[in-house]
DNA sequence: CTTCTGACGAAAT
DNA sequence: CATTTCGCCAGAA
């Protein structure tokens, strides 16, 4: 749909990422055309007000977090998940990257399967 | 109305 | 590895 603000189509998005597994701003950016890593980020900081919404599973590209004021909160439901970090503080995407969102979601969306794995090719 | 300021990212330097 | 540039939203002052 295209009647909802892009924070919402974010939202959706996070909320299908499974636990044991994390998406960086910019996969979230890549499946909303328009829509900018950058402001991914917007979103999530105006996320305070949205239940259920797994915002520690969604990091940086480089894999860490990027959360003002001390990134303990995030660890630790991280590690609650089951994901692990790096010697240097790091997520893995080698191992926990998300795969992206449901067959539902891309045809709803109008987003080809080919176009799909192009986006996905291009993530961390 | 204008200005400032962030949960980003890729490329260039 | 550290900086800089640019893309260009939303709320506060």
């Amino acid at each position: 749909m295209t009647t909802s603000t892009y924070q919402e189509q974010v939202y959706t998005l996070v909320k299908m990422i499974p636990r044991g597994e994390v998406a960086s701003y910019g996969m979230i950016a890549s499946l909303l055309p328009g829509v900018t890593a950058r402001m991914v980020g917007y979103a999530m900081a105006a996320s305070v007000n949205e239940p259920d919404l797994p915002w520690h599973r969604v990091i940086n590209s480089q894999g860490k977090m990027s959360i003002p004021g001390g990134t303990e909160r995030q660890v630790a439901k991280l590690l609650d998940d089951g994901v692990s970090l790096t010697k240097s503080n790091r997520v893995s995407f080698k191992i926990y990257r998300w795969n992206g969102p449901s067959q539902d979601w891309l045809e709803q969306n109008s987003v080809e399967i080919a176009d799909f794995m192009t986006i996905k090719a291009g993530w961390p």
